[in-house]
RNA sequence: GUGGGUGUAGCUCAGGUGGUUAGAGCGCCAGGUUGUGGCCCUGGAGGUCGGGGGUUCGAGUCCCCUCACUCACCCCA
């Protein structure tokens, strides 16, 4: 059977390449467009970087290990503590906001399955040093317009919008005290795919508690919410009003979202969340930087690869070159060769054979190269410094002399 | 880490209750002759049937172990 890649872990031949750059080319696209910087960070981080602020237990699901200089050291399972180091030593003499983004490659040692495994790349927008709904606005249409790029529409996904604020002012109204809240925002979290969501609610909260939770979760005048209007208004003016809803039952699993949180999900509900983000206004400074507000999300390629392809929204692949040069005979070679290197020179992407072959197979070559036209180098052609131009799909051909190639 | 399902050529899959040199389609390569592709015809390469062990005269087919994939749990930064 011989080596096969890491669980986990994935080739990427030609074909799945270049899907990955077209996912790529969306992200850096839809980031630019409103201004964000890219940047990046070392994929080998200490682990107390990542120990420091999430546990120890956080350990084991990275790919963490001892180096040869006996230092405890892990590969990036995320973004966070990068950008909150680098922000922490630099955000003095940035201006304000900071608008960056990042296209970074994460290992998370997790058993694997579909949607989720141990390697995978991940944009990741913020915008540090701003506690403003417009910009927890920004960063989801930004977020939408990467997906819009890919062809991706309102009946494609659905951004589901909601605010750990008004979770937290909702559950204290029902005398939900701050040491059980946690729990309960675990229920929440989870009262769409676990069936004893429900009943752990109601053993938390008593019955009539319970149902009021469940009320809000289908109460969609929530969303006129001091917390959740103004980011809502601002996405409407962003024009991605078609793609956001309010849903009380978004919660995130992060203890560090402090203000709007969301999750961009397949509207088949088939699939793991295509991305999810929020406001963080205290993780810069709890790694000692200074009191900088923060807002954010991260989108993976797996989920979002998948989902393209069950909605068929995948591109053709790209054609390998545009000119395929079909030398006749051996002898035409060496000329062949040199239209090859005109060509190139004027950036025309274009192929041909090393060795010699019969013509038939030179432009059965040229079509597996997906050209669109060949340029036959025949002796008597070429003794009048000419090349035969044929249009792959038409068929037709013309004579033109070799300086006019281009 | 726990449990279920799956594992035959590059890809998609056939291979009743164990029986001779394991098949098809697609793809790939080469011919159908030397200046014209996509169709068609012919031929070829490619598999230690995920790997190891066991039962048997004989295993792709049965048993055990292991690895991988997959679904769920866990977790989801």
């Amino acid at each position: 059977m011989g080596f096969q890649a890491l669980p986990g872990f994935r080739d990427f031949e030609p074909e799945a390449m270049a899907v990955r750059r077209w996912v790529e080319s969306s992200w850096h696209e839809a980031s630019r467009r409103a201004g964000y910087q890219e940047w990046d960070g070392p994929p080998l981080e200490s682990l107390e970087l990542f120990t420091a602020k999430s546990g120890a237990e956080i350990a084991e699901q990275l790919y963490a290990f001892t180096d040869k200089g006996g230092r405890a050291v892990t590969l990036r399972g995320e973004m966070t503590p990068t950008l909150a180091r680098l922000v922490a030593a630099r955000a003095g003499g940035l201006p304000k906001p900071i608008k960056w983004y990042c296209v970074p490659q994460f290992f998370r040692y997790e058993r694997q399955q579909r949607g989720r495994l141990r390697e995978f790349y991940q944009w990741n927008v913020d915008v540090v040093g701003t506690g403003e709904a417009s910009a927890d606005a920004e960063v989801i249409a930004v977020a939408v317009e990467g997906l819009r790029i890919l062809g991706l529409e309102p009946d494609d996904v659905v951004v589901r919008l909601s605010d750990r604020r008004l979770l937290r002012r909702m559950l204290r109204s029902i005398d939900v005290g701050a040491d059980e809240e946690a729990d309960v925002m675990a229920c929440i979290d989870r009262l769409e795919r676990d069936a004893k969501a429900v009943p752990r609610l109601e053993e938390q909260l008593g019955r009539a508690r319970a149902q009021q939770v469940l009320g809000w979760c289908e109460d969609a005048s929530l969303a006129e919410a001091d917390e959740i209007a103004p980011v809502l208004e601002a996405c409407e003016d962003f024009g991605i009003g078609d793609y956001v809803r309010f849903d009380f039952r978004i919660v995130r699993g992060l203890a560090y979202y402090t203000g709007p949180v969301w999750e961009i999900f397949d509207r088949a509900g088939k699939l793991r969340s295509v991305a999810g983000g929020g406001r963080y206004d205290d993780l810069v400074a709890g790694f000692g930087g200074p009191d900088l507000q923060a807002v954010g999300f991260g989108m993976g390629d797996v989920v979002l690869t998948e989902l393209l392809r069950e909605r068929g929204k995948l591109p053709p692949p790209p054609s390998r070159v545009e000119v395929f040069v079909v030398p006749i005979g051996a002898e035409m070679l060496r000329p062949a060769r040199q239209v090859l290197r005109r060509l190139r020179d004027r950036r025309v992407r274009a192929d041909g054979p090393y060795a010699p072959l019969r013509v038939g197979r030179g432009l059965k070559a040229a079509d597996q190269a997906g050209a669109a036209r060949a340029v036959l180098v025949g002796p008597s052609e070429w003794a009048e410094g000419s090349v035969r131009i044929r249009d792959l799909r038409s068929g037709e051909e013309r004579v033109v002399p070799i300086d006019e190639l281009e």
